[in-house]
RNA sequence: GCGGUCGUGGUGUAGCCUGGUUAACACGUCUCCCUGUCACGGAGAAGAUCGUGGGUUCAAAUCCCAUCGACCGCG
């Protein structure tokens, strides 16, 4: 018996866009949904009682940066992720998979979500062996029972494996959590993107059997497995089916794309997942990448580009991308979009936000992390309507149309 | 009046003693970037005829003289 229920109320009838309801212990997300990235328990620069009047109605923090700060048995003993964090919603943890390799390994270097195919092919640096590894000061260091790593924090030593990060991730507490998996660099050659996935799979059902075992966890925690297999479509089948077959109470899509790769491989996946399932969508995204999900038959999403961009000082808009740091936006007394209000910040200009973030003061990026929060919960609110109403697809073409 | 210190991009400094390719650095400015987070970030660009005038030298931000300005001390 799950700890979790899925319930698909209403599918788009010339795209794959659903509608439904994940019930979980501790209430519902009406999906498509979005889930504000926390990873230190904490959605950057948003209170959760804001956080909720933007509309969020789930939160995903983070396995890696919890168990190296504050320690998962603090939040254990807080009574779990919500009620260390003060939110009262639904939780989601990550593995800490993709940060091993993103901020161990990779830390500093060249690594993001998506590849740019144009971008000079750098080295990517995923495995040593112990040799060379004991001379960087940043390591991961794959084997098949695990990964072992350096803090970005510290540089001490750390140990992953599947039924550590099931454990840690138990006593995180969250309603959902993923499944360990190993995230490879796109730049990896096909035989080793098979290598990593069928070894991401083995993981999988360790983590599964993990899982199991703990009758507690299992009676109020709900385990996704992560499908693999990098831009490759057949790769990408396998591993859907793979973990379908595992029996996971959901599936999410890792691994990174590049912009052309996305819908292939995205759907090369979904052919595989029955309808039943929830379908997450690991780090994505931007509002077009979003949408494309949603037509795939995505149904949750996690991303930390909204409160990234906007600590940083980009925002969203009806219109597209704005960078309020431009010259043009000093002296721009107009809303920060006068398309769409976003609670608790209406009442706020470009050229005033612009200053805030000059200036280095950190309401500007709170602000600015807000509107872009919000607006992107927003997209996903006007989605899931549209797909109630039947016109999916004319609401991602008009928006899309504006959204340059 | 005398003695001293200092004048280098928007700001603060380095270089000067031991003259020599496109005068360096920080911050600021401008533009771009950010997709399972490294809060306070990354990349690139623009910007100074080195206070002014003369001199020495193949060559001066650098050495010499004068001059202007700022500051300090003594009258």
């Amino acid at each position: 018996m799950s700890a979790m229920s899925f319930k698909i109320e209403k599918r788009a009838p010339r795209s794959g866009a659903r509608a439904g309801t994940l019930t979980t212990p501790h209430g519902a997300i009406r999906t498509p949904a979005f889930a504000p990235v926390g990873t230190k328990a904490n959605v950057k620069g948003i209170l959760p009682s804001a956080l909720a009047a933007l509309g969020a109605e789930v939160v995903l923090a983070n396995t890696y940066h919890l168990y190296l700060q504050p320690g998962e048995k603090i939040v254990q003993a807080a009574g779990g992720l919500g009620k260390f964090m003060g939110w009262q919603g639904p939780t989601m943890t990550d593995s800490g998979g993709f940060q091993v390799f993103s901020l161990g390994a990779a830390f500093g270097k060249t690594i993001s979500k998506f590849t740019k195919e144009d971008a000079p092919q750098e080295e990517s640096v995923t495995v040593f062996d112990e040799g060379v590894a004991s001379q960087h000061g940043q390591l991961a260091v794959i084997d098949d029972e695990g990964v072992s790593f350096t803090s970005h924090l510290d540089g001490s030593l750390h140990r992953f494996t599947p039924e550590r990060s099931v454990e840690i991730q138990h006593a995180l507490g969250a309603d959902i959590f993923f499944a360990f998996d190993e995230c490879t660099s796109p730049t990896e050659p096909y035989a080793y993107q098979r290598e990593a996935m069928e070894r991401t799979h083995r993981w999988a059902e360790r983590s599964l059997k993990a899982h199991r075992q703990n009758i507690d966890a299992r009676a109020k925690q709900s385990l996704f497995g992560i499908v693999q297999g990098g831009r490759h479509e057949d790769l990408r089948k396998e591993s859907a089916r793979e973990i379908v077959r595992m029996g996971f109470d959901g599936v999410g899509i890792g691994g990174s794309f590049s912009k052309e790769d996305l819908r292939g491989a995205l759907a090369a996946a979904m052919s595989e997942l029955p309808e039943e399932l929830p379908r997450h969508f690991l780090g994505i995204g931007e509002p077009g990448d979003i949408l494309e999900g949603i037509a795939s038959g995505m149904d949750l999403f996690d991303c930390v580009a909204a409160t990234r961009l906007g600590r940083h000082g980009s925002l969203y808009t009806k219109n597209g991308l704005i960078h309020l740091k431009n010259e043009k936006y000093r002296n721009d007394f107009s809303p920060l979009d006068s398309n769409i209000a976003v609670p608790g910040t209406e009442s706020f200009t470009r050229a005033y936000v612009s200053h805030l973030l000059r200036s280095g003061e950190m309401l500007g990026a709170i602000i600015a992390s807000m509107h872009n929060v919000g607006f992107i919960l927003r997209l996903f609110a006007d989605a899931r309507q549209a797909i109630l109403d039947d016109r999916f697809s004319e609401m991602r073409a008009d928006f899309l149309r504006a959204y340059k």
